[in-house]
RNA sequence: GCGCAUGUGGCGUAAUUGGUAGCCGCGCCAGACUUAGGAUCUGGUGUUUCACGACGUGGGGGUUCGAGUCCCUCCAUGCGCACCA
């Protein structure tokens, strides 16, 4: 009777889905605990080893929890809208339901045979009809309503309407054009597609154009976070800046939220870092200059954002973005040719190569800005260094207090006004805010640091400038010229766009063959005439990107079923904020901020009755492949040893992990490998071809690909997940080394020896009475199981269980009343294993609705202990102590210590530090 | 360049609060049982030294009776951002 781990495994797990012992209901009497893993987008690559660690680590929690008498809600689904199906069906003529469908079904059954506690009644498809109607219908609050800055609250548009027909739009600046401004007596004699158009401009979800990032390969736009240094984060394509009709999401307006929100969360400070600065907050003042050039009459002005309206004195050029509206106009005719030529040159470069060669270059257009406080006459130069989307696109150069303004001087030797005396080295710029100001008019002998807040009062006196705060981050693009996402539930009509009522929700995606992008750059529903024409207008034939249904996703966990809400409030009343969310850092910017906006704009609705969505997020690291390598002499079909391969001239290729032992390449594999390497011969060290190593990726192309399957099929599953755990803290990023595995798998097979006799074939457990080292053993155990799982320190406790298990076993101990406990507390990591031994011992259903095991105390107490005694912290000699002997007590002791009065000679210890449980030291 | 994180045996790692550094596992060494072992079990294993001892947590400095842990500084690695005015 020897450990079968497949027969047990295969048997709890057909088990558990028998008996729905991983159901859960919303029961208010109970205190829930919500654990949520980030739902995969299901490729058709399947799982390599490092997938699981996360899912492991939160199953191990989810487990616990319910162990300590939590009602957990743990769910699993799938984010199944996306480009990568879409693609994959116009290369192989596979409709994307259908290879979803079918990429879904490999992982389930990889997940299900690691022997998960998820709740797959509560299983969620992002494009199933009835998931993304709420996805829609969330979409459609989004777009009935506006963001109110005053209250700073998303509310309904139809209030934003009330206010516009009593008051006009005084009180609340449009966020798409401030220029608009208007009355209330000018709202009502607008027209009503006026008005349409004007409400869109506040919509939270809204439509207009803008520059996009356009993928010209994918035939789509994409957000920000989806492109990566220029090119698309999926596949790699280059992206280009283009001006085009899109779908927004007014994101921008909750920046503040976003920001502050994080103090409420627990996350890791890089990852607050990376959204904070994602963010990108920053404060400063809008100034206007005037304007003076050749072409221009009066009343043009320039308006630049700076964060240091205290360096003002010193500004000695202007520089505007190239697709400034402004460039035309004020460019004189003298400048015109070299304008035009700039402008021919920016136009020539991709993004990509902006980014990559960072030059300095620009041209100066011929007009002048005059500086408000002194009159100076400044001229304005173009340069693509000065970024249109952020700010006002302009900005004032300060090259003494600038590292970018300072190179840009130098470079087209346009004189430097210091105004930091000797702070300025005419060097190097500086950026510091403690010079006190010179050459700066009524500024000068001000500290820089004080000076902002009065050129700021300055400006607004004269009415040329205000305070103003500025964010990097952008709207996010929200409409995707694809096929693969979710219908947009709007009709255009005479150029309104018109909300479909609730009622015909969900708009179905309908099957289309044929997956062509439409006309005019539109997506592929475009090619759909009796879809897209609908009640006398048309259809919006953009469908929403893959962040739409993973923005909410967590929320229909909780009532799945529900076709009458999203979820209901009761649901989310009781299981509220997801109290540990674990997932990679990849979607920090990203998916994270857009669920975190989605919250915060449902909550604000009275959706919801938190803003918050992850109480609590874990990152967890990657696993890495460690690849073997062999050395194939140049030109031959010949193999030298990793050992050898300096005497030769050997390329290097990628050998396959699976055909090597260690480092020990299992040649007649090798051989059978590839027909290329048929005939190989191998030059070996000692008897054995040794490979070499490295750490990388873990990827198909490196051959260095773990496939959990195999792993469990070998191991047991159980070996598997305590493997994963033991192999370092979960947020580490770690290579996999499947060696290490024996001695968990060793673990295992040990304490099924504590229940079993493999050779004679009988159950070893006997009622007999426990002695005080056993119970010791085990509450020791159980206790520290109970610390390191409740603060994620899921290696340490693998380590725990193992001493734990060689404890008990050095004791020979089989008595019942120990090995109950044991088999409770192996639940969580060795949850197959757990049940068996539950079994064995006689007992009813799952162990898992046992409780934790409460821990007598009084077996860890211990009366005395042997305290170092040492003299200025150097260990002179041992005392046995009572552990409830008083401070006084102690002293008293120690100081009676023969040895203790020869090494202090009569003379009285200046002071004893007396360290609980650990040592009492003398010092004199 | 800026920001964040991390540096401990041959390897993965451990070390409440500053309190005997190296738990647990891998690997390695020795042994037991075996026809055999890539099975199982026992013991050993930071460096150096015959030994007593000395040294030892990336380098240097500091605080302290006492530092892997706190402070300063330098170095290395990883991640993120990268013309955001």
């Amino acid at each position: 009777m020897e450990y079968n781990f497949r027969a047990i495994e295969k048997k709890w797990q057909e088990s558990w889905t028998r008996n729905s012992v991983y159901k859960v209901n919303t029961d208010p009497s109970l205190p829930k605990y919500y654990v949520l893993d980030m739902f995969p987008y299901p490729s058709g690559a399947g799982l390599h080893v490092g997938h699981p660690l996360g899912y492991i680590a939160s199953d191990i929690f989810s487990r616990h929890k319910r162990l300590k008498g939590f009602n957990v809600l743990h769910p699993m689904g799938y984010d199944s809208f996306g480009l990568p199906a879409e693609q994959y069906a116009i290369e192989h003529g596979i409709p994307p339901a259908v290879s979803t469908a079918k990429n879904i079904s490999t992982f389930r059954q990889q997940l299900d045979k690691i022997g998960f506690c998820y709740d797959w009644s509560r299983e969620v498809q992002t494009s199933d009809a009835g998931y993304y109607k709420w996805t829609q219908w969330i979409f459609l609050q989004l777009f009935g309503s506006w963001y109110n800055r005053k209250t700073q609250k998303t509310e309904s548009i139809d209030g934003l309407e009330k206010i516009f027909s009593t008051a006009g739009n005084a009180a609340h600046e449009c966020p798409g054009d401030r220029k608009l401004v208007f009355s209330a007596e000018e709202w009502s004699a607008y027209s009503y597609k006026e008005q349409q158009e004007i409400l869109m401009q506040y919509r939270v979800a809204y439509c207009g154009y803008g520059e996009v990032n356009w993928c010209e390969a994918l035939g789509t736009v994409l957000a920000n976070d989806e492109v990566i240094n220029g090119v698309s984060e999926r596949g790699g394509f280059p992206v280009v800046r283009k001006k085009l009709r899109q779908w927004y999401l007014r994101i921008t307006e909750y920046a503040d939220r976003l920001v502050s929100g994080l103090d409420t969360v627990d996350f890791s400070e890089s990852m607050k870092e990376m959204q904070t600065n994602w963010i990108g907050k920053s404060y400063g003042a809008e100034i206007d200059f005037k304007l003076v050039s050749g072409e221009l009459k009066d009343g043009h002005v320039l308006k630049v954002y700076t964060t240091r309206p205290d360096t003002i004195f010193g500004v000695d050029f202007m520089v505007i973005a190239p697709e400034h509206e402004l460039v035309h106009q004020i460019t004189t005719s003298g400048q015109q040719a070299a304008v035009d030529e700039y402008l021919a040159y920016v136009n020539s470069r991709s993004e990509r190569e902006r980014m990559a060669e960072k030059k300095i270059t620009g041209t100066f257009t011929g007009a002048y800005a005059v500086n408000p406080f002194d009159g100076r006459e400044i001229p304005v130069w173009i340069s693509e260094y000065v970024l249109a989307g952020y700010g006002t696109g302009a900005i004032m150069g300060v090259p003494c207090g600038d590292e970018r303004d300072h190179k840009f001087a130098n470079y087209f030797n346009i004189p430097i006004t210091n105004i930091i005396g000797s702070y300025y080295d005419g060097v190097e710029a500086n950026a510091t805010k403690d010079a006190m100001l010179e050459n700066s008019g009524f500024l000068n002998g001000i500290v820089m640091r004080d000076a902002g807040a009065i050129v700021i009062a300055r400006l607004e006196e004269m009415g040329i400038g205000q305070r103003r705060v500025n964010y990097k981050m952008r709207d996010a693009a929200f409409s995707r010229q694809r096929y693969w996402g979710e219908p947009f539930p709007i009709i255009w009509k005479d150029g309104v766009a018109i909300p479909l009522p609730e009622s015909e929700l969900p708009l179905m995606l309908p099957h289309l063959d044929d997956l062509r992008p439409g006309p005019e750059g539109e997506g592929p529903l475009a090619n759909v005439p009796n879809w897209k024409e609908h009640g006398g207008g048309v259809r919006e034939v953009n469908t929403m990107p893959g962040y739409a249904g993973s923005s909410w996703y967590f929320l229909r966990y909780m009532d799945p079923q529900n076709d009458s809400a999203f979820c209901s409030r009761e649901a989310s009343d009781y299981w509220n904020q997801v109290d540990l969310y674990i997932g990679g850092t990849e979607h920090a910017v990203g998916h994270l901020l857009y669920s975190r906006m989605w919250t915060k704009a449902l909550f604000d609705l009275g959706y919801l009755g938190f803003d918050e969505p992850y109480k609590r997020l874990v990152n967890q690291g990657k696993i890495g492949g460690d690849s073997r390598l062999v050395y194939r002499v140049r030109g031959t079909n010949t193999f030298v040893s990793a050992g050898l391969k300096d005497g030769y001239e050997a390329d290097e290729l990628h050998a396959d992990v699976n055909m090597v032992n260690g480092f020990e390449l299992d040649t007649e594999a090798f051989i059978k490998w590839k027909p290329d390497f048929d005939g190989a011969q191998f030059i070996l060290e000692n008897g054995k071809y040794i490979c070499g190593s490295r750490l990388e990726k873990m990827s198909k192309r490196y051959f260095n690909v773990v496939n959990p399957d195999d792993i469990v099929e070998r191991y047991g599953a159980d070996t598997f997940r305590m493997y994963e755990m033991f192999l370092g803290p979960v947020e580490q990023d770690k290579p996999w080394d499947t060696k290490g595995i024996e001695g968990v798998h060793r673990f295992l097979k040990k304490v099924w020896r504590l229940f079993v006799d493999e050779e004679k074939g009988k159950v070893l457990v006997t009622d007999a009475e426990p002695t005080a080292a056993e119970w010791k053993a085990l509450y020791r155990m159980i206790k520290k199981i109970d610390e390191d799982t409740e603060r994620f320190s899921f290696n340490t406790a693998v380590s725990t269980f193992m001493i734990g298990a060689n404890e008990l076993s050095d004791l020979k101990c089989h008595k019942k009343q120990v090995l109950e406990k044991f088999a409770v507390s192996l639940a969580a990591y060795a949850p197959h294993m757990a049940e068996e031994l539950w079994q064995i011992l006689g007992k009813e259903g799952s162990v898992l609705n046992s409780p934790w095991p409460a821990v007598e105390e009084q077996y860890l107490v211990e009366t005395s202990k042997v305290y170092p005694v040492a003299i200025n912290g150097k260990t002179r000699t041992e005392l046995s102590l009572s552990l409830d002997a008083t401070q006084h007590q102690v002293e008293e002791l120690v100081l009676a210590d023969q040895t203790v009065q020869k090494w202090l000679e009569g003379k009285a210890p200046k002071k004893v530090i007396y360290v609980k449980n650990k040592m009492i030291n003398l010092v004199v």
